[in-house]
RNA sequence: GUGCCGUUGGUCCAGUGGUAGGACAUUAGCUUCCCAAGCUAAUAGCCCGGGUUCAAUUCCCGGACGGCACACCA
């Protein structure tokens, strides 16, 4: 399967092999259903886990950086400092004769000066649908006196009894690492650059959740959110300079171009990946994509165009991958600046920056005022701080000011005639050991549940074995939900007796084991195939046979191949655990003890 | 959220104004003994609420859920 050949049925059929064998399925059907919410059945959710895993591994571990969990829930001002409470509500106006709805803000900009209806409000967008004359885009109808509704796409709740506080369902986990990030700075003893990453749900309450795990009310993101200096830190681009990225650049989505494969190091030299971080991630994120088996025929780097872009980030790229005949987005690769964190600061009282320590202490002179307030507030009542205050910044300003008998300041909108001694008026030298700055932060956040997707919809394969139809998921021997099946051949007593005691000895060696003695072997061998297990272990007449009991052997059986090797019980998990790394099932051909069957 | 279509064992489907049938799957037994074989048997279903009717899984209305299109996707 490549981009030319889409497939319109493979979201039913993974759909219906992921309800059949318990990768995932609708919550609640019990009870009807809800819309937009899934569960992850057993051999998903191990999946789900192997797949958030792999994530860590190269994300936190490989990359040193630190990995917190913060609660599902925040209090409102959290997302006031975000943004999220005025920026994820939409203005919704339906039409009285067709009924669609539309966005009332959008409406109004498409035919006004007007470049952000939405801070207006919702009472001054209403009056201005009629004032312009909106008329509905779809029938024409009029929406001069309609009602304007407010969405937001975030899940309220209230926090303890009564109406207390407000808390909302975080619609992405990235805040819960910026609301923390004075405790963080702390953590990495304020030296920049560091990472901090988190693995969990976030919620958004979706007009219309859409093709099963693609648009979902209730998710699983991995975000990570890499604070560097805005200046100084740059990426190991060397790491991944050679590797090549299938790019759908915004000037060819804009005219007829199309996917333009480059190097990191070439994206960056040419100039189609602005900023160097971003290049960095998209790098580092082909590869692991590949390695958790991401069809990379079927997978790109899109470029946001300027008009969908956050005002805040710089350069901002998805990864998409094509599924049942679409794009979807995973990943989406943003430059934020210092957006999220001079938010922060500027709604709490808490400092958003990090002490930078200069090399050398920088002496500077710096004029300042000392207003005597004893004198100042008797002879100015209420003005007297005000006038404080505008005295230090007058002597920042314009120092000179203060050579006079008297200074003239201007405080709440009078001007008062300030004895220059009241003002205490004098220029010292200070010492600055250093400054404070903002991180800018590169944010690579990557959807789980999309990616689960993806990887189930990429590895699903059919063939033929022996003029019997199969149907197998070629699955990363890493993510496998269940990575081996142990197997008497037939149900005779010390066959399975033998089987069992080998069962235990996987499991005790930390492998995820099934078991199955049930129907033909050919039977079972289908059954873990479907759910992609890598390996089957059968113990069959020869094993309980062979007098060296030490050194009898079982099959092992490769999922993808069908082909079948016969090994040492005592070398069993030896050669599992290689397989499960990576190795090629071919490749055990060649070890000591191992032959072909 | 709007429009169209749909919802029948675990899964995929057929069908009916008098409460249902297949295929596959599952379980048990026989058989077979390294790739979904065969035979026998068993388990198991009409999305929810209201209406029309002697009788509704079937017809009508509403809801939930799903698919497609449009809208939406910070």
């Amino acid at each position: 399967m490549s981009r030319d050949d889409p497939d319109p049925t493979e979201l039913a059929t993974v759909t219906e092999l992921a309800k059949r064998r318990g990768f995932y399925f609708q919550t609640a059907e019990a009870y009807g259903g809800v819309g937009g919410f899934f569960t992850y059945g057993p051999q998903g959710a191990a999946l789900k886990r192997n797949v958030e895993d792999a994530w860590r591994d190269r994300f936190v571990t490989r990359a040193g950086h630190m990995e917190v969990s913060a609660p599902d829930v925040m209090p409102e001002p959290v997302f006031e400092a975000s943004g999220h409470l005025d920026g994820f509500d939409d203005m919704i106006v339906e039409c009285p004769d067709c009924d669609a709805s539309h966005r009332a803000d959008h409406l109004v900009e498409d035919d006004s000066e007007y470049e952000d209806a939405e801070a207006l409000g919702l009472d001054r967008v209403a009056d201005l649908l009629g004032d312009l004359d909106l008329t509905c885009p779809e029938c024409g109808a009029s929406l001069a006196d309609e009602p304007v509704e407010e969405f937001n796409l975030m899940f309220e709740t209230d926090i303890g009894p009564g109406s207390a506080q407000s808390g909302y369902l975080r619609p992405e986990t990235a805040q819960g690492i910026f609301a923390e990030f004075p405790r963080l700075k702390q953590y990495a003893r304020e030296q920049l650059p560091f990472g901090v990453a988190q693995i969990g749900a976030a919620y958004r309450n979706e007009i219309a959740p859409r093709r099963g795990l693609v648009r979902v009310r209730a998710f699983t993101q991995a975000e990570l959110e890499h604070f560097v200096h805005p200046e100084k830190d740059d990426p190991p681009l060397d790491a991944v300079a050679d590797v090549e990225l299938p790019l759908y650049s915004a000037t060819a989505q804009e005219g007829d171009g199309s996917v333009e494969t480059k190097t990191v190091r070439e994206a960056v030299d040419d100039g189609t990946i602005e900023s160097p971080w971003i290049a960095y991630y998209l790098g580092v994120a082909r590869d692991w994509y590949a390695a958790i088996g991401v069809d990379m025929d079927r997978f790109r780097y899109r470029q946001h165009l300027s008009g969908e872009r956050a005002h805040y980030a710089a350069d901002c790229w998805d990864a998409e991958t094509e599924v049942d005949g679409d794009w979807i987005e995973v990943t989406g690769f943003a430059y934020r600046s210092d957006y999220d964190l001079a938010n922060h600061a500027a709604h709490s009282e808490e400092s958003f920056t990090v002490f930078e320590q200069y090399d050398e202490p920088k002496t500077v002179e710096r004029a300042s005022v000392d207003p005597d307030m004893a004198t100042l507030g008797p002879e100015y009542g209420g003005a007297a701080g005000d006038i404080a205050d505008a005295l230090e910044r007058l002597a920042e300003r314009d120092p000179d000011a203060f050579d006079a008998e008297t200074v003239a300041v201007d405080a709440d909108g009078e001007t008062y005639a300030v004895d220059a001694e009241v003002a205490n008026f004098s220029v010292e030298a200070v010492t600055k050991a250093g400054e404070h700055v903002t991180p800018h932060v590169v944010e690579p956040s990557f959807g789980i549940g999309r990616l689960f997707y993806t990887v189930l919809a990429h590895s699903h394969r059919e063939d033929e074995v022996d003029g019997e139809a199969r149907t197998y998921l070629e699955l990363p021997a890493e993510l496998a939900p269940t990575f081996a099946c142990v197997a008497p051949l037939v149900t005779d007593a010390p066959l399975v007796e033998r089987a069992e005691a080998v069962r235990e000895e996987l499991r005790a060696a930390g492998f995820a084991v099934d078991y199955d003695d049930s129907g033909s072997i050919g039977r079972r061998y289908r059954r873990q195939d479907e759910v992609g297990t890598p390996v089957c272990v059968t113990i069959d007449h020869e094993t309980v046979e062979q007098s060296d009991h030490d050194a009898a052997t079982v099959t092992l059986r490769d999922r993808d191949t069908t082909a079948q090797a016969r090994v040492p019980v005592p070398d069993l998990v030896e050669h599992l655990t290689a397989l499960r790394a990576g190795t090629d099932f071919a490749d055990l051909l060649d070890r000591e003890g191992v032959h072909e069957v």
